[in-house]
DNA sequence: AAGCGTAAAGTGGTCTGACCACTTTTAGTT
DNA sequence: AACTAAAAGTGGTCAGACCACTTTACGCTT
């Protein structure tokens, strides 16, 4: 009677067991799972609901499979998920301006954290950046962004972020030295100072800029 | 030979004709599917195969299942995804307080765009909303926040608030009429107006004035 | 004829065993 | 030591059997 609250789905239970043995065994990604028959026995259930279990967490693509191979802890993206998502619960896919729109409004948050917080806009991370773009001059752009959202502190945002990001990959992905390199300087300068507003428009011009540069490039196709 | 690209995984492959069937029956959410076995037959494969698929989909949160009853386009929302995801990719489930504040931020977010843009502030709801909470004042704060992010026009900010807000389910779902209520006209009336600014500064007085209440709500416990 | 209660049918939930296709390992031969 | 073929391991799929639960149908009572 009281155990009411633990009706849950077998096959949902074994999801959960199968994360917590993931943490317990140390498997990272890439590395191999137990087979579902020595699951089956080891959770004391039968390999049909095991391989709903798996089925699921790979639709998801949190695992990969490979017949006579075995099963793998996934390591990359998952493109499947942003699609069947779409697909049926939106009905229609998110248009692309909703994309970029969502995704800059996750970059521009975690300007607004980090220019607020003096721990964060002491990072290390920083100066590293600056050197990059000054010297390498060989940065990709996401791979700025995506230092100021971790700095941000937000893993649920980053996560989201990424997904975006990867929906919506940009066809220039390194900066182009002459205009965008002193935006970026300032934009960086700006945050480690914590003046937020300047960031917030360092951030905007810099938008501003790689929406130009596509332009032109489509132009000269 | 050349059939090799076709090779998928058959619970894929249902996966996808299972979505083709509720766009041809035009089934809705909330309506019944066909049945394992039927389906089973109906696709010339085994019901262990269309379990694999149906599960996947639940999990998912697309679909829901009443033993005895039946299976069933989902309408509402689905919880277990963030949760999943979070746990599996995240290695670390979101912290409350991550959920929180990205939650907010796309509130925020709408709030900025809705201001910026006069056909938005001039929506008819915003009215309706001022007669809801003045007269009847019984409306649910996660209502009133969804339509500011409907407004907005972003349906995949939308459908991301969605997940964040079943996530973090506020314990004081209606809002207190003393304190709130003349907030939230603030809030509205600027809207309307397209004072971001002000807008902004009521959203977060709510905010804080919600966050009190908790307070005080588990102090009298 | 209407209402009710029980039996039957329908449906998801789970397990078992079997077979196939493919990969990895093993063992044996050269 | 290298190569090859057999064996073991693993995922992929199917069929059948029960169970628990819900819905429907039927027959009885009123």
């Amino acid at each position: 009677m009281e155990t009411k609250q633990e009706n849950k789905k077998v096959f949902l239970e074994i999801v959960k067991q199968l994360k917590e043995l993931i943490d317990k065994e140390h498997i990272k990604p890439g590395d191999k799972l137990p087979s579902e028959r020595v699951l089956s026995e080891r959770l004391a259930v039968g390999r049909s609901s095991v391989r709903e279990a798996l089925r699921s967490l790979e639709l998801l693509g949190l695992i990969e499979t490979r017949q006579g191979g075995g099963t793998f802890l996934s390591s990359g993206q998952n493109i499947q998920l942003v699609e069947i998502l779409s697909s049926f619960i939106l009905r229609v896919s998110p248009s692309v301006d909703e994309v970029h729109t969502t995704r800059r409004m996750h970059e521009k948050e975690a300007i607004r954290v980090i220019c607020s917080d003096k721990n964060l806009t002491a990072l290390p991370v920083w100066e590293s950046l600056f050197y990059k773009i000054e010297v390498e001059s060989e940065v990709v752009r996401d791979h700025i962004l995506r230092e100021l959202i971790i700095a941000s502190g937000n893993r649920l945002s980053l996560k989201i972020w990424m997904q975006l990001a990867a929906y919506s990959a940009t066809p220039l992905k390194k900066i182009t030295t002459k205009k965008e390199k002193p935006i970026l300087l300032v934009l960086l300068k700006s945050i480690q100072l914590g003046f937020k507003k300047e960031a917030l428009e360092a951030y905007e011009q810099w938008m501003f800029t790689i929406k130009n540069n596509l332009i032109n490039e489509n132009q000269s196709n």
